[in-house]
DNA sequence: CTCCGGTGACTGTAGGAGTG
DNA sequence: CACTCCTACAGTCACCGGAG
């Protein structure tokens, strides 16, 4: 994982970027040389990759999914969206007639280049049926052919009413597919009710009946109180299981969207644009309202982004082998039946009800307190900041990140200066510094300390290359000149051994250099206090002291850094005192 | 009763468009 | 280029209703 600040015009978002992802688009930069302007140009607007990202392990730690019945859930994005139109339908028009329905879901997905087959639909009515979210059943009005119906669960008896409204729209069908149909096919259809009080003449004579077959389930049996209740039941039931597989689909079809819209924009994208979004499962403003409130749930969002670098992956591949073989079929980049991705995706589903629900109360609790403290520390950051920056984690485990890093940088074995750490180190929870740990493991900033404990944790040889490489900004290199050049001009009055105040106000670049002169023992810094004290810079009247020109104002505090071993004498600068001019800092 | 997900109202912010 | 205005997104808070 990676982390990376991204600048947004006035507004720094920090993300997640796996390393790899990165070098994919960093690559990309080489095939853009050979490769269309136009294409390149999708690349670059794309950014570098895509955001946050959770630990590649993620996905491997397959947990039993909740969030759908099982035999539903093992139905593709397709199959769902199939169960869920054949739900609703079924529940406006209590029954279809199955070739009618096939029909219909073939033509809702005209264009989509797939042909759907019989067994598909089969499949799918098998699974609803397991779940008792339909029941499938033959009927035979007489004439040879059996006519497969698709039946809402709750319906247990087959009323002559129903007989007829089932005829009435076979023949109807009929009539618009083939014209005319025959006198004896309309006669039972027509007149159903004859046919069934013979079928139920017949069963009266304990022979299996003909005319009515069932399938899997009792369609016939007689009214009874138990049988009325089960109904009822299983109409609850029904309307459940329904509402469920309908939030389920909605959930599914949002995170597919947002992945899908994510995933080929890249990176570089400052918020997400609901509005250009296509086939969201509700408005724009409600997708939003549902993903952010998702979103909270860290264990989504990291699994949401996992799914949007594993997309943006496929994407990138997808637009670098178009380069290469233009007009050859290519496999869909976002194949929500693909493996990989169907993992991830339920990674991001499972999560979607996990998390919060399994810690106990008091975990609850804690964690909500944390969450707040949390982002209060991050409101402060930003407020400091300056900027509406969001910064996705915590503040205090990005402290706890650097503390570690001090430490371990440091090879001091000086009994105090451990026990001052490890005193830093315990205002953090445990939580906080194994999350720092984790980070800078990920990062493999950290080496050792797996194991049995032998293996000592150290900073990595990586992370020590890392440091020696990384440039300053150009400004901290002008600062770090400057300063050196004030030095240079004052380098006799150092020679006769004065002392030279430096001023409050010092950057990064002139404590590098000085820190550096202090360092190779050129130097010496001494902190000193104003004689008259500490107080209010208006009570004291100190305007010499505050242009850091009176040194003998000064009086030398008992903490003065003093080199250990003995100063260079080849090296004409005796030493330098740093003079703390607390008038101007009060 | 608590917990929890969903939702609406509200606020803050970024960024684009328009203007001088 | 700087400013204002507008739009859309994101986040917070409070409330509601269902489930247990």
């Amino acid at each position: 994982m990676f982390r990376r600040r991204e600048k947004h015009k006035k507004s720094e978002v920090y993300r997640y970027w796996t390393k790899r992802n990165l070098e994919i688009v960093k690559k990309r930069g080489l095939l853009s040389a050979e490769t269309e302007k136009s294409k390149t140009e999708i690349l670059e607007r794309r950014g570098k990759t895509i955001s946050d990202h959770a630990p590649s392990e993620s996905l491997s730690h397959s947990k039993k999914s909740f969030f759908l019945p099982k035999p539903l859930m093992s139905l593709t994005a397709d199959g769902i969206r199939r169960a869920k139109r054949i739900l609703e339908r079924l529940q406006r028009e209590k029954f279809i007639l199955k070739p009618n329905l096939f029909r219909w879901l073939v033509n809702l997905e005209k264009g989509k280049g797939m042909t759907m087959g019989t067994k598909t639909v089969d499949e799918i009515l098998n699974r609803l049926q397991q779940e008792g979210l339909c029941r499938c059943i033959e009927m035979n009005f007489g004439n040879k052919q059996l006519i497969k119906v698709v039946l809402h669960p709750h319906i247990v008896n087959m009323s002559v009413e129903l007989c007829n409204e089932i005829a009435e729209k076979m023949r109807s069908t009929e009539k618009q597919r083939n014209g005319p149909i025959s006198s004896e096919k309309l006669e039972n259809m027509i007149n159903p009710k004859r046919k069934l009080e013979q079928e139920s003449a017949e069963r009266t004579d304990t022979r299996e009946p003909t005319s009515l077959k069932r399938s899997k389930h009792d369609i016939t049996g007689s009214p009874s109180k138990s049988r009325s209740t089960r109904s009822f039941d299983e109409a609850e039931k029904f309307e459940a299981n329904t509402l469920k597989l309908k939030v389920a689909c909605q959930g599914r079809q949002l995170v597919m969207q947002y992945v899908r819209y994510h995933a080929a924009k890249g990176a570089n994208f400052r918020a997400t644009e609901w509005s250009l979004i296509p086939d969201l499962p509700a408005t724009p403003r409600r997708c939003l309202k549902r993903m952010a409130s998702l979103k909270l749930n860290f264990n989504f969002r990291e699994a949401l982004m996992q799914l949007c670098n594993m997309l943006s992956e496929r994407f990138v591949k997808h637009l670098e082998e178009n380069q290469k073989f233009t007009g050859m079929e290519r496999p869909r980049w976002d194949d929500f039946n693909d493996k990989n991705i169907k993992a991830a995706l339920e990674m991001v589903l499972q999560h979607k009800q996990g998390g919060k629900c399994k810690i106990s109360r008091d975990r609850y609790m804690d964690t909500q307190k944390k969450t707040r403290d949390e982002k209060k520390d991050i409101k402060i950051r930003n407020e400091r900041k300056g900027t509406s920056g969001r910064v996705y984690e915590s503040v205090a485990i990005a402290n706890a990140v650097e503390l570690l890093k001090l430490v371990l940088l440091s090879t001091s074995t000086a009994k105090d200066e451990l026990s001052l750490s490890a005193k830093i180190l315990s205002r953090y929870t445990e939580d906080e510094l194994l999350a720092a740990y984790s980070y800078l493991r990920e990062k493999k900033f950290v080496s050792g300390g797996d194991g049995d404990g032998d293996s000592p944790i150290l900073l990595s040889q990586a992370f020590l290359r890392n440091i020696s490489r990384s440039k300053f900004p150009a400004v901290r290199v002008e600062r770090a000149a400057k300063f050196s050049h004030w030095l240079q001009d004052r380098e006799m009055d150092l020679i006769k051994g004065e002392e030279l105040p430096i001023g409050p106000d010092l950057h990064c670049g002139d404590l590098l250099h000085l820190f550096a002169l202090v360092s190779s023992q050129e130097l010496l810094v001494s902190p000193r206090l104003p004689s008259e004290g500490v107080g209010d810079a208006s009570s004291t009247g100190r305007s010499g002291s505050e242009k850091g020109t009176e040194i003998q104002n000064f009086l030398p505090v008992k903490l003065i850094l003093r080199p250990t071993r003995r100063v260079r004498v080849n090296k004409s600068v005796p030493g330098i005192f740093k003079v703390v001019d607390r008038a101007s800092h009060a």
